[in-house]
DNA sequence: ATGCTTGCAAAACGTTTGCACAGGG
DNA sequence: CCCTGTGCAAACGTTTTGCAAGCAT
């Protein structure tokens, strides 16, 4: 259920961090391959505390805050992308060479739909061409009740 | 530099906050009409701490706690709503009689600037229908570099 | 060898909760 | 009067930080 796109993109990916790494004159550790290899099992929706415990499962043996210091430099590598789905924890995605998407998320039962943002970013150029803002990123997320939890519970998301 | 609108929006805000509570049996006390004073005079993007600052400066003696309580308060009865700017703090702003709107919020100098979303309130419709979701919002924020951070600093806001 | 990196524990941060008391309906 | 709301402080869970020791270059 692992890496099933290939070791191709893996490979590519732990290439794109080693090279990350050189050029911010980073050292390319033990603990921060760690992380990537767990971040690349872990692949879907993850917080810092699961990349934590994946590690601790296959007890290998690094620090919480090594976790969180690293995490930030595979964001910065493009490896990984933030997405803020509440205000607890901060998850991240594996984005390195996927088409760029957003997430529904659904207020019953949690469940997270990617959808594909080619008209989220056209209207977002167009949006940010008449303000004269030069866009480098956006984040887009449609609340609200996904088709199962709206079948069992009909009445629920009719609020507001 | 308050209530420039005039007193009549923030009178009927008032109203519908005590509508709000008697309807879900809920007591009208001093401490909820302070918190609701509180967020009517910040009017702009805040999060919980300023309004007991707000508070505090005015010597209103309202607990971190009550805060804490009212704001949810507030965003159920249509008064605020949440904006999430970065994962640290809950932000609130004015949401009673406001057009529906997003945010693009500059990295350089943290400038928001606020944009209709009545495109965007579209888009999300329709992606919704093509996956049998119901919508009840969105959150939508384009991140960048502003017109005036782009003319400053020409070169800024070109990386990934 | 040097100095970035680690891991631990403790701090920090915003937010929530438990509880005795106050106050609204 | 009853029951909800309050305020304080302490608890909470995630993230950050200080520091001595470890390791990559």
């Amino acid at each position: 259920m692992r890496n099933e796109n290939g070791g191709d993109r893996t490979e590519r990916i732990r290439r794109v961090f080693q090279e990350y790494l050189r050029g911010r004159n980073v050292k390319c550790t033990d603990a921060r391959r760690k992380v990537l290899e767990a971040v690349l099992d872990l692949r879907e929706h993850f917080e810092a505390e699961q990349v934590l415990y994946f590690l601790r499962e296959r007890s290998e043996r690094v620090g919480k805050a090594t976790v969180y210091r690293t995490l930030p430099l595979l964001v910065e590598a493009g490896i990984l992308r933030e997405v803020r789905f509440d205000v607890k924890h901060t998850h991240y995605e594996l984005a390195f060479g996927e088409a760029p998407h957003d997430h529904m998320v659904c207020g019953r039962c949690g469940r997270i739909i990617e959808f594909g943002s080619n008209e989220v970013t056209k209207l977002r150029s167009k949006i940010a061409r008449q303000h004269g803002f030069r866009v480098t990123g956006h984040r887009f997320q449609i609340t609200g009740v996904c088709k199962d939890c709206a079948a069992a519970f009909p009445a629920a998301g009719q609020q507001r």
